[in-house]
DNA sequence: GCGACAG
DNA sequence: ATCTTGTCGC
């Protein structure tokens, strides 16, 4: 355990090495059931100056995006946010908040890069390794990576993001007139089911609902209480 | 050495 | 991420 999260003692080195060793784990293949029955949202905010990390999950009905569940964690924030080393700042109190849920999601949407990251263990690829569930990475903004063919403006549009000759996610136009979004697998799911997936649970808005409905409780001052 | 840089 | 007014477009 202590593997997948080295202490923060402000060398980044040994958090560099777990993320290679990680990355070998990684299964780009689909690992869910057929007909998905649930799929959650994550998505952390913070709290007293950054003091405080509190993660949100929204457990949704698959085929009807009911909210079945809701879940706040926090803990205190244990280092500061750098580039390529999200996950370790704020995946614990991910966990902590899943750990609560009564139900457990067939897919996982995260806030935040899978593959789509240097050394391919964003941190919807890190939330699947150490949970074991299905991940999909939905960020708001390119970390690594570059698109090559025009993307269309119609809704649903996609184009591979590519780090050199590797695609490693999707732009994908979740809304029209509005930037793509940058998916990619996190864990047990195949790069070609990536935009499709995302698309089933996207409806008006930019975000699916599942990470809109997470970035909602994160961040909203309104849920200063359970 | 010079930019780029998820949340 | 977080702090924030007015502004643009459907």
């Amino acid at each position: 355990m202590s593997t997948a999260f080295p202490d923060w003692t402000g060398d980044t080195a040994p958090l560099r090495e777990a993320q290679l060793r990680l990355a070998h784990q990684v299964i780009l293949r689909d690992q869910f059931p057929k007909r998905l029955r649930t799929v959650a949202g994550f998505d952390v905010g913070f709290e007293d100056d950054g003091r405080t990390t509190r993660a949100a999950v929204v457990l949704l009905d698959a085929d009807t995006l009911d909210v079945l569940e809701t879940r706040l964690a926090r803990l205190p924030t244990r280092m500061p946010y750098l580039p390529g080393l999200l996950s370790f700042r704020e995946l614990p109190a991910m966990l902590d908040a899943l750990a609560h849920l009564h139900g457990t999601p067939d897919l996982a949407f995260i806030d935040g890069h899978g593959i789509a990251h240097p050394r391919r263990l964003g941190i919807a690829a890190h939330f699947g390794i150490v949970t074991g569930l299905p991940s999909i990475g939905v960020g708001k903004k390119l970390l690594i990576g570059e698109s090559r063919t025009p993307l269309h403006q119609t809704r649903g549009a996609f184009t591979p993001l590519r780090d050199g000759r590797e695609q490693i996610g999707w732009l994908l136009r979740s809304k029209p007139g509005c930037l793509p979004l940058v998916v990619s697998p996190g864990h047990k799911v195949a790069m070609a089911s990536v935009p499709e997936l995302v698309m089933r649970f996207t409806t008006t808005y930019r975000l699916p609902e599942p990470t809109r409905l997470a970035d909602r409780l994160a961040s909203d001052s309104a849920g200063e209480d359970h």
